[in-house]
Formats: structure tokens, sequence, C-alpha cells
DNA sequence: GAGTTTGAAACT
DNA sequence: CAGTTTCAAACTC
């Protein structure tokens, strides 16, 4: 809930949750001006919206971590709303209406939270509609949704079902947590029915909005509505995006707006389809209100509004793409007010802010989205600070075991699932103290999104269950949004920190343990460090200590944000990788098709950066960190006696035996190389050589020895989480060095070389690769650490990146500013890597560029992913499928336990 | 629930 | 850089 604390902290520079506590007060909005905001600012105003929120975020530092987080590639993947997606996810938001009922048991279980957090709600209001800044801030959401309208015209629509069943229960203007979350019973039956009844529909409807004019669809649609939506909706069809009315509207948020408004219009622009997918949503929302048995009829503006209002609610709460939707192409100055008026609003909208953008990237292809979705990112962290809801963003995906473990262990899907039980756990708990139905809340969760795992990849979800599953698609997407999750999750607890640390040891230990699996967040018992250590897994995941947590002394709370911001400085001082994400992720290689055939990787392929040392518990406890992220070991580690389930060292090394002997022959091909040098090259990518899809990979190589080789080079350090590791050889083992920081010192030692590597790599393999790669691989994951080539250089190199969609502009983009900040200065990076892999030296990188026996021609590529996360280029329902899998597994794990 | 084990992080 | 210490999680009883 929200804290007094919160909005009170006094962190105006920085502070996280400066714009959060902006939005609920009548404060204008800080907006700060950091490189990292400038720079996409540059790209995008609305980015640069964003980017003052991510300045907020606690994380928001240069943190590795909010690099880590940003939105992959992945958004690549994603399609392009279309007639034919929305109706699909339509199909998917059905699903989940339908599970929305084993939702309303939990609800109904946890109604008396429900009173409590009425109450509260009612304080929030107070305090949003002090400023005008809730207006504002519903615009600023705005801009974002759109994309997730597009894309989630259906789960909107739905959405907006559930508000006008919302508002009529709720006509006093009191939403009941029920009915914010998930629609209250009511509205989950009406909505299941609804939903069903929509998602006949839903399908025509949208097409035929689509096809058909969007101006007569408004037309017919505001007549058939209430007056007040259609105010909404002039408004909205009118400027849609544009930026003086919001200006008007948003007086704090003006720099936001103008930048929103850019970033929308391109967007737009870029997006189409998107826009249609807005349209559609409201035309949809309003032959909803037509069809559902609501009585849209009897409804007045306030109400409309009020439904909209409620619609972004639930859709931001259950569902933060949804909402964003919803809010972009209804945001009015009422339809802000009455959701001002909810507490949950407030939060919601932090929310809906962070996951539109999140949306955005996702689906965005272009530079533009990915910054939002960056700044999206970013911004989460404001959400944190005020928002006693937690956004139900991608857990950690990758960024740290711990996200790394919650993401992992629970599937996406359950992963999503877990956030958003956590987060109504979190905002229960302050109200709510009866375990039971906490526990209620997030079992029907799981249940919910365990089902909708398998289900679309992309669907918007209205409901929990779907905000479940789209975080799932996000996550499948790429976004590595743990950190921010857990952020959200921890600023729910917000000042309920002291109330976490007056609980038990022994009872935040249960939590603890029961959160780690169960909820899928995995939360600190420190007593010592303060929670500013990688001790602390909270810490090291760049989120604040929150509820679960039972640690003693916390500093890790958004209380000493400062002190938090200079430990971690401190700490990525010595190790600029140390928040990093542990596990990386292989590149995919090989186009898409390919994988399809059976190449495609899977997060099984993940490895650990710097590999484990276990030596008793033989990697099958989660002592070790390869078992604990659900990946195998590879040769990066020093275990003994490995028998990790997911992949052992043994296998691993034995892939990479075989790999080579491939490489030879594809080596003869191309280019002399010493047959160690391949050898070692692949174990440095674990991706390849993982030994789950070993065969697969050395049949490729072998066979398709120069498409390897192309894609090797294409792949050249990938910035996509930390690290790249560019294959080179090396001498099998060296002694790890800090950590894995090696790794992405050698590939990007110098900033200077590394960009000639890559420059190089990419315009002089390019060509080449790029008849063979047509299929549009992702070479390129958005590395932090890799030195991005100048914005020339980068011309140049999206030709070759057209084929993919724009991806290396996203995956730039994607690129954390620390690392894109040349001046940054990074750390020498040693020329051995941490786990004993050897990394060429730094001439490698100059031969990259001249000889094709450069080191990358190995091909082999690292990339730190989080794991969750899918490789970019995997299809959604491969990443999917992966995330099963390891959520079985995790389950299994669980069951174990 | 207390104590032990384990391995990563931090330190020297 | 290697070795040691510290730390907190994981695990066992």
């Amino acid at each position: 809930m929200d804290s007094p604390k919160l909005s009170k902290s006094p962190i105006p520079s920085a502070s996280a949750f400066a714009s959060a506590s902006a939005s609920i007060s009548s404060s204008s909005s800080p907006v700060q001006e950091s490189p990292f905001s400038n720079y996409i600012s540059s790209l995008s105003p609305i980015k640069h919206d964003k980017a003052a929120h991510v300045a907020q975020g606690f994380v928001g530092l240069s943190s590795p971590p909010l690099v880590f987080t940003s939105p992959r590639i992945n958004t690549l993947g994603r399609p392009q709303s279309s007639s034919v997606e929305i109706s699909q996810k339509c199909e998917g938001d059905k699903k989940i209406i339908n599970e929305s009922c084993i939702l309303e048991r939990s609800v109904t279980e946890s109604q008396g939270l429900v009173t409590d957090i009425k109450n509260e709600d009612n304080k929030d209001d107070v305090a949003v509609q002090l400023g005008s800044s809730s207006e504002c801030v519903d615009e600023y959401l705005a801009d974002p949704v759109e994309t997730d309208c597009a894309k989630s015209a259906c789960s909107v629509k739905l959405n907006l079902k559930q508000s006008n069943n919302v508002l009529q229960s709720s006509v006093d203007g009191l939403l009941d947590l029920k009915n914010i979350k998930f629609g209250s019973k009511n509205n989950v039956g009406r909505e299941v029915d609804a939903a069903q009844f929509l998602s006949g529909q839903s399908e025509e409807s949208i097409e035929r909005k689509l096809t058909s004019d969007e101006k007569l669809l408004k037309i017919e649609n505001e007549q058939g509505s209430a007056q007040g939506i259609s105010d909404g909706f002039q408004k909205f069809e009118s400027d849609r995006f544009d930026l003086s009315s919001k200006e008007k509207e948003c007086k704090n948020f003006g720099p936001q707006k103008d930048g929103r408004g850019d970033g929308c219009s391109n967007f737009l622009q870029q997006l189409p389809g998107s826009l249609l997918g807005v349209q559609s949503y409201e035309g949809f929302a309003k032959n909803i209100g037509g069809d559902a048995d609501v009585p849209v009829h009897s409804m007045t503006h306030e109400a409309s509004e009020l439904q909209r209002s409620m619609s972004r609610r639930c859709l931001q709460f259950g569902e933060a793409q949804p909402e964003a939707t919803a809010t972009c192409s209804i945001s009015t100055n009422r339809a802000n007010n009455i959701i001002s008026s909810t507490s949950l609003a407030t939060n919601s909208e932090t929310e809906s802010l962070s996951s539109s953008h999140l949306d955005l990237s996702a689906k965005s292809r272009t530079r533009q989205l990915v910054n939002l979705s960056q700044l999206a990112m970013n911004m989460i962290p404001q959400c944190y600070g005020n928002s006693s809801l937690t956004v139900l963003k991608p857990s950690g995906i990758g960024l740290h075991l711990n996200s790394i473990v919650n993401a992992t262990s629970m599937g996406q899907g359950g992963t999503a699932s877990m956030k958003l039980a956590q987060a109504i756990k979190s905002t229960s708990t302050t109200s709510c103290q009866t375990t039971e139905n906490i526990d209620n809340c997030s079992d029907a969760f799981e249940k919910v999104s365990t089902p909708q795992e398998g289900a679309l990849e992309q669907k918007v979800c209205t409901i929990a269950g779907s905000a479940s599953e789209s975080l799932f698609a996000e996550e499948s997407v790429g976004f590595h949004m743990t950190p921010n999750t857990k952020r959200k999750f921890s600023s729910e607890d917000g000042d309920g920190n002291d109330m976490f640390d007056q609980q038990s040891p022994i009872k935040k230990r249960k939590k603890l343990s029961n959160s780690t699996d169960g909820d899928g967040c995995k939360r600190c018992n420190c007593k010592k460090t303060k929670c500013l250590k990688l001790y602390c897994d909270c810490f090291a995941a760049g989120i604040y200590c929150a509820e679960p947590c039972s640690c003693q002394g916390c500093f890790n709370r958004p209380e000493y944000e400062e002190t938090v911001l200079e430990t971690r400085k401190q700490i990525e001082s010595r190790n600029p990788l140390a928040f990093a994400p542990k596990i990386v992720q292989p590149v995919t290689e090989f186009p898409l098709s390919n994988r399809e055939d059976g190449n495609r990787k899977t997060p099984s392929s993940a490895r650990h950066k710097r590999g484990c040392n276990c030596k008793r518990s033989m990697c099958l406890k989660k002592y070790c960190e390869c078992y604990q992220a659900n990946v195998g070991c590879s040769i990066g580690c020093r275990c003994e006696g490995c028998k990790n389930v997911y992949g052992k060292k043994k296998d691993y090394c034995v892939t990479e035996e075989m790999v080579n002997r491939s490489g030879e022959i594809s080596e003869s091909r191309v280019a002399a190389k010493p047959k160690k040098e391949i050898f070692h090259s692949e174990l440095c990518d674990p991706y390849h050589l993982t030994p789950l899809t070993p065969s697969v990979q050395c049949s490729d190589h072998g066979k398709n020895a120069s498409i390897s080789r192309l894609l090797s080079r294409r792949c050249l350090p990938s910035p996509e989480s930390d690290l790249t590791v560019l294959s080179y050889a090396k001498s099998p083992r060296s002694p790890r060095t800090s950590d894995t920081n090696d790794i992405l010192l050698e590939t990007s030692s110098s900033s200077s070389k590394a960009r000639e590597l890559t420059s190089l790599s990419r315009v002089q393999l390019d060509p080449r690769s790029r008849s063979l790669t047509s299929g549009g691989s992702l070479h390129w994951h958005s590395s932090p650490i890799m030195p991005m080539s100048p914005l020339n250089d980068n011309k140049k190199l999206q030709g070759l990146d057209s084929a993919d969609g724009g991806l290396y502009d996203i995956l730039e983009d994607d690129m954390p500013e620390v690392l894109k900040d040349t001046s940054m200065p990074i750390k020498p990076v040693k020329a051995g890597s941490p786990n004993g892999k050897r990394v060429s030296p730094p001439h490698n990188l100059h031969q990259l560029g001249s000889s094709s026996s450069g080191p990358l021609r190995s091909g082999r590529k690292f990339i730190l992913k989080a794991v969750p996360s899918f490789p970019p280029l995997t299809p959604c329902i491969d990443a999917k499928g992966s995330c099963n899998q390891s959520r079985n597994n995790f389950q299994e794990n669980r069951s174990n336990d």
C-alpha cells in the first residue's frame, strides 16, 4: 500500500518513488534528466519521460540491473498487432477469463482484505485527487498503452466489460479490490460469459474494425456509448496522441507529454496495426458494453468514464499491458480523475506505465519502442515506491539467480502469476493478516497462470491470470524485469518493510522459504550485511527488500535509497557486472526456421556465466547456482563430480568436442582455425554446446559451416545482458577472475576496440551473413557491455539487421546506457575468463575485423541473458515450451523439497 | 527450530 | 591472484 514514507521519502534527485509520489501527490512530477534519459529522449520523447522515471528507480542507476532488465529484442519476435493476432489474443483472453473463475474463489476468500483495502484506497484517493498529477499519470500512461492496445485489443475489451460490471457493482466509486484486481466475482462470472461471447465476436468485430474506417467505427461506437466515452474517444481519436491536448491535461508532465506524444505518434506510424488495435479496442469496448449483459445503456458519462477508469484499473492491476492500452485509448481527464479516485489506481497507473512501456517494447520493433521498453523498465522502480500493488511484470527473468530462480522455477507464466500473487499478498498483507487468504490467492493465481502458460504467446491479459500470461509473454519476449518486478513487489511492501522486520525471524523465514518456491520470489534473510552486499539476493537482484524478507537491519529499502545506490556503485566499480545476470542464454546463431527444426535454443541451454564451484553438492542441490538456475553446468564450471540434472559439465565438454570437430570441418572450408581455438571458443559458448541440444548444433555446424560462421560472426558479443562472450580460443581454464566481467571485458576490453570489433564484424561479415541469415536471427542481444558503435556505424549495420526488422536498432537501444556510455569507466577486463574459460587477448579483437580467422569465427557466443528469457529469435511458442519445461522442473524441485 | 553444510562473496 | 574469511542460503535433523 502506499506508504506515507514513500511519498515523504526525500529522494528528490533519483528517488525511484519520486515519480510515483508525484503522481499521488499534487507535487509536480519531477522529471530529472540523466544521461540515460537524455539518450532516450534523443531517440524518442516518450522514452525521455520514462527516463525520468528511470532516474527515480532505485535501480535506476546505471546499474546493470536496469540495463539487463531492459527489454530484449524479443519485441522483434512479437508480431505486430494485426487482426489475426488480436483475435488470437481474444481467445486467449477468453481462456483467461474462464480461469478467472478460479481467481474468483481466491478473491472471495480474501474478501476480508478488500474492506481494508478499500479504506486505504480511499486514502489514496484523497491523495491522488489532490493533484492533477494523476491525470498526468494517466496521460503519461496512455502513450505506452497504445502499443498494448493494438495487441491486447481483445483483452482490453474484456477488461472494459469488466470495468462496466465493476462500475455497476461499485457505482459509489469505490472499487473492491477484487474488482480492481480480478474483477469482482460477479464481474468474473459476467466476464466469463462476456468473454465467451466476446471471444466469439471479438475476432469478427476486431477484424471488422480493423478493416473498417477508424472514424466510422469510433463514431458509431461513440453514438452507441455514453457521451462521456465519446468525449474521451473524440479526444483520443482527434488527438490520440496529440501532445498539445495532453499538455493541457498534464501540466506536470509537460516534458513527458511531448515525448510521449512524439513517441506515440512515431509508434503509431511505425505500427499502424497498433492503432487499429486501439481503435478496435475502443469500438470493441463499446460493443461489449452493448453486447454484454452489463447495462451499459444506463451508463452515464461518469459511469462510462468510471468504467474506463475501472477497466483501466483492472487492466493495470491485473495486467499492465491491457491497462495501458485502455488508458491510451481512453485517457481522458475524467477517466483519469476517476481512476485516481481509487487508491489502487495510482499504483495501477504506475504499473500501467511500466507495463505499458514494456508492452511497447515487446511489440515495437523500432528503436523507439525499445527505448520505451527500457524506460518502462526503469520506470518500474517508481512503482516500487508508491505502489502498494506490485506490477506483475515478468519477474526476474534473468538477472540474478534470485530472479532466475524464481522465473525458472515458476516458469514464466508461473513466475508472473507468482509475482501477481505476491503483489496481492503484499497488498492484502497490510489489511489482511490472514495468511490463508493470501495463500489461497497465490494459489489461485498459480492455477490460473498455469494453464495459460501454454496458451497464447502474447496475450494481453485483462485478468490477473491474463496478467501473468502477458508477463510470461513479456518474459519470453525477452524482458528481464525481475528486478523491477521484485522492486514493485517490494515496493508494495514499501514501508511495509518495517512490518517484515518486525515479524519474527522464523515466520519470515518460513515465508522466505515458501516465497522462494511458492511465490517465486526469493527473499533474503540477511543479518549482518544489512542487505547491502551481494550476499543479499534482493540486493543482488536490484530490488529492495520487501515483506517476505526476514533481514535484520536492512538498508536495502527505499528509505535508504541513497545508501543502496552508493553501495551498488561501489560494488559495480569493483565489478561492473556484479549485478549482471548470472545466467547466460545462448544467442541464436541459426535462423529461426532452423531452430524450429530443433535447433532452437531453450532456456535449458542457458548457462551460468561464471559457472559453479561445487565440490560436495555435485551440482544436485541449490547450493549450486547452476542447478538453482535450472541450467546445466558447462566448461565454465569448476565443479567436482558434477551431476547436474540440467546438464553435466562432462556432457557439456563432450558436446564441445563434437562441436569442435564439426567446427573443424567448417573451418576447413572457411579458414584454418586452430582446433584448440575453436574448441575453446565453443566452450565459451554454452549455447551452441549445450548438452541438451548437442546433436543439433553439431550437425548444423558440420553441415552449415559457412552459415554457422556467418552467424557466429554476426553474433559477436551480444550485448544482451551483460556480456557476450565472443568465441575465442583460449587456454582451457583460467582462474576465474573477479566475475563474469572478465568475459565481458575481454570482449569489450576497450570500448574502442570493442566497437571496432563489433563494427568490423558486422560490416565485414554482414554481407555474407545477410544472405545466410536472412531468416532474421538476432545476433545482437543488446548487451550493455557491448560497446555500441556510433550511430553511423549503426546505420551501416542496420542494413544488415534490416532483415531482422530493425532488431539491431532495438538491441542497440537495449544496451544499457552505462555500457553505452563510453565515458563510463569500464573495468579493465582480464584476459582470463572467470570460469577458466580463457578469453583471447585483445589481439583477437584486432584480428576480428581483418582476418576471417578471428575469434569470432568459431561462431560461438555467450550472451548473458536472463535464464527465463527466451532466445530472441525463438518463437514464443518455443519459449513457452521452454518455460513450461523449466517450470515443471521447478515444480519438481518444489515437490522434492 | 536449531544446527550444519555448502558455496558464493568479500577480504587479505 | 590465491587463499582465507565471512556470509547467507540450503539443507539436515
